[in-house]
DNA sequence: ATTCTAATGCAACTTTGTTGCGTTAGAATA
DNA sequence: TATTCTAACGCAACAAAGTTGCATTAGAAT
């Protein structure tokens, strides 16, 4: 009886678009997630995340599952960080494939121009010819994973005399 | 009595270089991966390699840890695969932070500007201004991974009627 | 030749992720 | 509204990659 409404709530809007159920950990994951974007989590963290907001407390495999689906229709993005371990980002609709800054401490993930407070055209464009030329050698699927990684400026400076 | 002599072989010169000793298992993975240079190699892989060239069999946690000592002083570089897994490549002396690609079906890894047959320096000299920049406003311990991930025209290319 | 300790080998463990399967609850339809 | 179909859920068991502890071996220094 719960038929297809075009959905009042933005979330509940973006999973039917996609063709996914309106569940009530769907929404909890997703919501959470878009709400806040500006990183990425691992499963790990999200599922500690999602508890400590009382929420009811899915499964781990559940949430393995949901957030695969999310990420196979586009919702998320989904990258493998440097303890080879899946971190988790809400897709923002403006996402391209432009070249991002990555803190190993905070995870904090950035687009490069904004952390530079310039803009990275050049780079881009360079990039993208790059993509072209192999595409026209016969190269197929290709994906650019452009990153740099380091330390914020944030926490490059930590209070001094502290630990590491 | 084995005293540090000046190291006949080139490989452990390498090993007396960094500061590691000259074990057999040690000369072993090291020569291997010297030898393989041009593609990266998983912990799985690498073993299998050694054992079927009728080498002693070394355990699986001696390994992780010689490629981990490796890795640590410089000989070899690790990156985290799409399937979460490390591949190390033997460092080859002129390696730089350069763009490269990284076959997901064969793992060969080239520089771009080897696949691409052109140079990319423009790429390269954009890439390196941005690390210039972010120093300058406080970030720190950055690292470049650039890479395009596909599938190389030989791969991309399989047989007329083939499986996937 | 003796000593010191890096490196080895084995066993047990951890983390991250997957598979199978029976059950629950969205969504479609009557 | 009641019925049906199946996506999504939860539990248990498993798998792969990597780690830790500890006793033993063998480079390198004396």
């Amino acid at each position: 009886m719960t038929a297809v409404l075009p959905a009042t709530d933005p979330i509940d809007a973006l999973l039917s678009a996609h063709g996914l159920r309106r569940t009530s950990a769907a929404r909890q994951v997703l919501g959470w997630l878009l709400a806040h974007a500006d990183t990425s989590y691992t499963h790990a963290q999200l599922q500690a995340a999602l508890q400590a907001e009382q929420a009811p407390a899915l499964d781990r495999v559940t949430l393995y599952r949901l957030i695969d689906r999310l990420t196979q229709v586009g919702l998320l993005l989904c990258r493998v960080d440097v303890h080879r371990v899946r971190r988790y980002q809400a897709m923002p609709p403006s996402v391209q494939a432009a070249p991002h800054f990555e803190c190993q401490s905070c995870h904090r993930d950035q687009p490069l121009a904004g952390a530079l407070r310039t803009d990275t055209a050049d780079l881009e464009k360079a990039a993208l010819n790059a993509l072209q030329a192999l595409r026209a050698l016969g190269y197929q699927g290709l994906s650019l994973e452009f990153s740099v990684r380091g330390l914020c400026a944030d926490c490059a400076k930590p209070a001094p005399g502290a630990l590491a």
